[in-house]
DNA sequence: GAAAAATTTAATGTCCGACATTATAGTTTA
DNA sequence: TAAACTATAATGTCGGACATTAAATTTTTC
């Protein structure tokens, strides 16, 4: 019986590089030691983590702090924990990120203010994405809005085209922050707005105006690029604004 | 010996309204039970919670589960906790209420990014102040900006009285999540900023154009005060590169 | 021999108990 | 009255035990 020794993804390879953590550290120090060793070792969004007990052993310390740390990314949507598949990151862990949130329960009154600050946040990577794209991620941008035109056309699903298509543009204007924030606050706007609306397709009438989006964004056209957004964001308000009124919200 | 009696605060008086969580619940389902908790008694920054043992025991669940959860809300800077001081509120906790949590540590590298960032949500902020701020917004608005102008002319820490200001215009356009995310976005800039570049005062050169956008703002010209708030930001982004330039980073 | 079913296994999920640590509250002493 | 000491009640930490579950492995079946 020859040993067909797959390496197993990330299980006893990744993870010695953990120094023990001095007495008294707390489950911040637990999580700075983690996203050292995630950048070390180049783990990306999918990727697993060292068993609990692991961790645990090569910082010195109990599994029970281990388990508040990740715990806490948990919470912040940074890992998804699965019994036996492991902890695994679901965000990007590095440097430059901020760690965004984690959102109380919110009421129906606060979508439209939650929907306010994604607004500008979106026209600014937009812009930001004419003016920085490269030539691939053109290509990227024009294959998603292709794709979503085709899944809006015949009648499928269009929502997970549309969030890679914003994908795209949150990538291609070159600053991480942008997109995470991003997706963040409408990950708090999802909760909030499917509680009492379920899911119905939001935006339904803005998709022929991912295609202009698109042709202005790789052509680097950025004030027209914010200006559709713009128009977009102004028109899923107005929408969202109608559900309510028409449930008596 | 007569018995005092004081109630001694929040300790027996407070936390009889939480049920028993159903089994399989999450942590984030703990924090939810507590957040209901703390808006139905009105608990505000600086009260003190439930020990633990009485969270668990009212929840039904164990001690451990209740640690897992507060240390989340520790980890975003929700909660403080100080052995036999307990574990005392220290941001707001109710609904319309978006957490922001934590930060990793940033790089040099990212302050410009992080600065980006910001710009759009201060830039909003300042239109939407301008058109939707009160009478009494307007005149503490007007207070404020009096107020740094004096301090700086008279050659002090005018940092403190900058932030007051900004800290009235993120209020006065009328959507409390624009004032915690920038708040919080600039204490992650200031976090990573001070580190190599100790404290310096930064956007010294924007004093005078503060006037001009407190009286844009008041007047209600929402698309001055949003010019003048960019180009505000584009002197302290300005002035961030030369310090960066300066020092080899 | 390949697919399906049953078993094993390795991780998380949960609770409990014990003890250390410490800031506060209470008590004694100077 | 003030200072020093003691008691106490909370958090901080660890270890163990066991349940749960999804993946991996083995066995069975066709």
């Amino acid at each position: 019986m020859e040993t067909r020794t797959p390496p197993q993804e990330t299980a006893e390879s990744v993870g010695n590089s953990l120094k023990p953590l001095p007495p008294g550290s707390s489950s911040r120090d637990v999580l700075d030691a983690l996203s050292g060793m995630i950048e070390l070792e180049g783990l990306k969004v999918g990727d697993r983590l060292p068993p609990e007990i692991e961790i645990a052993n090569q910082l010195g310390i109990g599994r029970a702090k281990v388990r508040e740390a990740l715990t806490s990314w948990q919470n912040m949507g940074i890992v998804v924990r699965n019994k036996k598949a492991g902890t695994r990151l679901a965000a990007e862990v590095s440097a430059n990120t901020i760690h965004l949130p984690f959102t109380l329960k919110l009421e129906a009154e606060s979508l439209l203010r939650t929907h306010a600050v994604r607004r500008p946040l979106e026209i600014e990577a937009a812009r930001l994405a004419a003016l920085n794209c490269s030539d691939s991620q053109r290509l990227l941008i024009s294959a998603r809005v292709a794709e979503l035109i085709a899944v809006h056309s015949a009648g499928e699903d269009w929502r997970q085209a549309d969030y890679r298509f914003h994908a795209s543009l949150h990538e291609a204007c070159g600053n991480p922050l942008f997109g995470q924030l991003i997706r963040q606050i409408q990950e708090a706007f999802n909760e909030v707005y499917e509680a009492p609306f379920g899911q119905p397709h939001l935006g339904q009438a803005t998709i022929p105006m991912h295609t202009q989006l698109a042709e202005a964004v790789v052509a680097g056209r950025a004030e027209e690029a914010a200006r559709i957004v713009g128009e977009i964001m102004d028109m899923v308000e107005a929408e969202v604004l109608e559900i309510m009124e028409s449930q008596n919200v």
